[in-house]
DNA sequence: CGGAGCCTTGAGAGCTGTCAATCCGGGTGG
DNA sequence: CCACCCGGATTGACAGCTCTCAAGGCTCCG
């Protein structure tokens, strides 16, 4: 097992804490900034790229039939999103910022393209697309498991490294919403873990204890 | 807190009605019976294939640095997986059969040739991959509404047709695993939404009220 | 007619979200 | 150098909700 590449495909997927994926190969993105409120794309309309949130967070929601808004994805920052829409010639939803965001644009044209005429380019597409899908399904399973200190136990599983160790990045908060729990459940939680003597805290950074191979 | 509890949770999952992608076009798949506790393939195990479940359920899981088992996946009948070796030499999770279990299993070599020689299915299969992604992200998403009619409603949004009508396919127990709730839960929340006038129940259908575009 | 499985409802417990209060560390202005 | 302020970290109290356990009612089928 190669705990490097085990890392990395985690990035791909908890991407809200581990900025950024790699940025499409050999495409130079534009920037768009949006301002709360502001739609980058809505329902029905010409794809025209495909995007990676750099900075912000953008709401992806479909109106249904009988109305009312149901919300397709949160895109936090270092996301990419919208990628279907290089197999498609339309937006099957609405893109809204909600708070301030930076934004990179990848023009579909320019993508398409690319991928059409370079099959390495587009095996690195499609490896990323895989990883990010395998990524997907393990923060679904995750958000399975009711209890909070088994969730977050089981997070911290995931992200630790060989040695046990989990390095916070910046406010503990921030996991908070990315295991899904409030941030106070969140302390009561790591409080539960490190009572029972499970984990051991210390400034930025997290280690499991427990039988190490 | 034990792991058959959350292997009972674990089971709740949308695939079994919401999935079954096409098959790999072109490619032949052989088949592969498995019993309960059989291993496909482990952590570690040269790739050889890419798998599709014909009837039964799979675990994808990963024994952590700590000596702790993570269920990354549990796989069910229609959805593909492992689809990420075909990037890479090995594998990285264990696949172990819950219940008995018909594998159709494309032989990586075959795969990878096909899609190197084939931009188009290349394409196709990328094609693809992105749209379970956002499949995935959905379901995500309807997972972090908390309260259960309102997850139920947007759960049947999702799934109505154009005249907001949803058949329903057999037992309505059912449903209710995929949206990731108990059956009484489930009940409880369809008695409220017709309770307050947003849903009509009849035999094997439900029809959403509300402002019809 | 009997049974099996699904549908439905009830009562209670446990857990997390919410609201609130406190503590703490760092940065800032006086 | 110190008081002050701000945001994060932490803990407490409480309400609301779902899960669990249990008990009928209903329907289809043998």
């Amino acid at each position: 097992m190669n705990w490097s590449t085990y890392t990395i495909n985690l990035a791909c997927d908890m991407t809200a804490i581990i900025t950024a994926g790699p940025p499409l190969a050999g495409v130079t993105p534009e920037h768009r900034q949006l301002a709360p409120g502001d739609c980058l794309f809505s329902q029905g309309d010409r794809a025209f790229g495909i995007f990676q949130v750099a900075s912000g967070r953008i709401r992806l929601q479909r109106i249904t039939p009988d109305g009312s808004t149901v919300t397709i994805h949160l895109v936090r920052a270092g996301e990419m999103f919208a990628e279907a829409s290089l197999f498609s010639e339309h937006y099957h939803c609405d893109a809204v910022a909600e708070i301030e965001s930076d934004i990179l644009v990848y023009p579909k044209a320019e993508i398409s393209s690319r991928l059409r005429a370079e099959p390495e380019a587009l095996w690195q597409f499609a490896k990323e697309l895989a990883g990010r899908l395998q990524g997907m399904r393990t923060r679904f399973e995750l958000k399975q498991i009711r209890s909070a200190p088994e969730r977050v136990l089981q997070w911290l599983r995931m992200r630790s490294g060989g040695d046990g160790v989990i390095r916070v990045p910046g406010a503990a908060k921030d996991i908070a919403s990315e295991v899904g729990l409030t941030h106070e459940a969140f302390y009561r939680a790591l409080a539960a873990l490190e009572k029972q003597g499970r984990i051991a805290r210390s400034t930025g950074a997290i280690r499991l204890i427990g039988r190490l191979k």
